[in-house]
DNA sequence: AACTATATTGGTAACGTTGTCATTTATAAT
DNA sequence: ATTATAAATGACAACGTTACCAATATAGTT
């Protein structure tokens, strides 16, 4: 709270500790070639005046920063969290630091965003899904540090992508059911498939399930946010179709579990009436009875590749000869299909 | 990925519309008074070669960035996400950016990722919980901005606070499981109660049980992080210890969902022959049979007014007359109780 | 001893913007 | 018509650091 005194800066420094002001900075920089006398002479002084390092002068003078835009649809979600965790985890240690924007799902958010994060600056970019304006992708292919696009594979990368592959997510699960010997499939969207992911799988779910020979029956795309009581609704609105349908496929694990739940609670048994799969491998899948059959994703993962990307170019490193890096995703199957 | 050419200044904005260079700044920063004229000659020029502003060097000049410092313990967490999905939210149509630190509930990490941002000046910082390391708190006090303490009110504030009592959270669980009846009570923990908000909600829980005259039978505390199957952990080694106990409070949802399921797998009937109540209120709790007790924890909101306070500081509001703030958090009453 | 390579320190200028003050031009008031 | 006031624009310097280049000291070589 004391905004009276002035922030003391390199100058202040150097004068104690009776060095130039360019040999103070080298000690703060960890630069080669600073004598031992010197670095403690200009340590002391640093302590003594409490000097705190100015990141903005410095990020001024040396043209770059050391902050990683991060922009995610939203927190209050299943897999962003995880992936934002991740990237931390992989900036630990270096003077990377993640700055965040949300989108909401919006691409003209996501452009205001990039936009404004832009003017920072950063070191880095790392966006969510592959799919973007072309206000943004044009912004994008103007900015000259590594940029990662997160989650998704299925397309084609502005620069490095670690993720999983749709496509593959929506075939898995339509050749799980079929194995089982479902053939009344449904499917369980939310959001208006504004995440264009989940409309990946479900586009690849429902190619898999028409080339095995039994296409899908039926499929609710709920507008409203991904929950637990959507699943419920939708699933409601499926059976009230009355088409005899025997498995559904939902876009995420949210909208499987309220599914489940009501199941649970309207006697339908899981899976003998209905069979029912998820998406991403939540911790709940693997606690409740039956366990939910989802897909498990490496969120945390990729979040912790994207941020090593970025650190490992900030670092000098050439950038890598494998710029899009898939991620392995596992099918787990659970007692409800 | 264009880095051959230079990009765009002011002066060369400033150039083109054959204007000064200071009235090219006005025109970027919505200065008033700015001819519309000079307004229009100034923002075709800008678009036409692509202007960028640098905020870094405007920050530089202005001595202050519209960067909010935000360290939180984690996002792998039920309640973190939510918080910073209301900062973004409260600072959304600002030129304000969130800048994001997390410290696994560890005291030094805390301190480091503080150290390291204040070196970007930032214009605010919100931090969770009451409880800091010494140098974090000098750290604080030195520094001029707002700073907003999320989650907890139980204690002393640096500067503002918004949040919910702990000890309020931990006397309504212990009332309402008395006034069903339970009289041998139990609680489990995780992390070793490392976030200290949780030992305050047991301590303040363990004290009424006491004066209610049903002091508390057994505790569990376990090392590792809170999840559901630390949850049914949890329950097992309470109830191994034979005690009768008749009810658990747990120190969040999490831990209590794992434990119903543990229940409903294990021919424990919920509540007839052991009650449970968790705390945050998560989504699943209502949507799940039973639905779980729980206390509901305004988690979006307070971060939303936490990035509101921020806000309305950084628009030269003063500084409100209410420094701590508490937030409603409500008895959720389901049937596991 | 003279010379080269390396370690260590310093000086100057710049990074791109905006705060402050000065100046010019338009508008309103007498 | 004249002055007072406000609107609009400009000039200059400064924010605090580090890149670049120069200078000196030290160690190693022949």
């Amino acid at each position: 709270m004391d905004n009276t005194a002035r922030k003391p800066t390199l100058k202040d420094v150097a004068a104690l500790s009776g060095v130039s002001v360019i040999s103070a900075s080298r000690v703060m920089c960890d630069a080669p070639n600073i004598s031992h006398q010197l670095r403690q002479k200009v340590e002391q002084a640093a302590v003594a005046i409490g000097y705190q390092r100015n990141r903005i002068a410095g990020s001024l003078r040396g043209k770059t920063t050391d902050l990683i835009a991060v922009i995610v649809p939203s927190m209050s979600n299943d897999v962003f969290p995880n992936i934002v965790d991740g990237i931390d985890d992989a900036l630990k240690g270096s003077s990377l630091r993640l700055v965040l924007g949300m989108t909401k799902y919006d691409d003209t958010s996501e452009e205001a965003i990039l936009r404004d994060m832009l003017t920072w600056n950063p070191a880095g970019v790392i966006l969510s899904g592959l799919e973007h304006s072309d206000n943004t992708k044009e912004m994008l292919a103007d900015f000259s540090g590594p940029i990662v696009q997160v989650m998704d594979i299925d397309g084609d990368a502005i620069d490095m992508a670690v993720g999983i592959s749709m496509q593959e997510a929506g075939v898995l699960i339509a050749q799980h059911l079929f194995a089982r010997g479902y053939r009344r499939i449904g499917y369980v969207g939310a959001w208006g498939e504004r995440p264009t992911r989940s409309l990946k799988r479900r586009l690849a779910f429902e190619a898999e399930l028409a080339r095995l020979g039994a296409p899908i029956i039926a499929s609710v795309i709920l507008d409203q946010a991904s929950s637990m009581q959507g699943g419920a609704d939708g699933l409601k609105q499926l059976l009230a179709r009355n088409l005899g349908i025997d498995a559904v496929f939902f876009a995420n694990d949210d909208l499987a579990m309220g599914a489940l739940f009501y199941c649970q609670t309207h006697g339908i048994s899981v899976p003998h009436d209905l069979a029912l799969a998820g998406y991403n491998g939540l911790e709940i899948c693997h606690s409740i009875t039956p366990h939910l059959t989802t897909i498990a994703t490496p969120r945390y993962e990729m979040g912790h590749l994207a941020g090593t990307l970025i650190r490992n170019q900030r670092n000098g490193a050439a950038s890598p000869a494998q710029k899009t890096i898939r991620m392995a995703q596992n099918l787990i199957v659970g007692g409800t299909t």
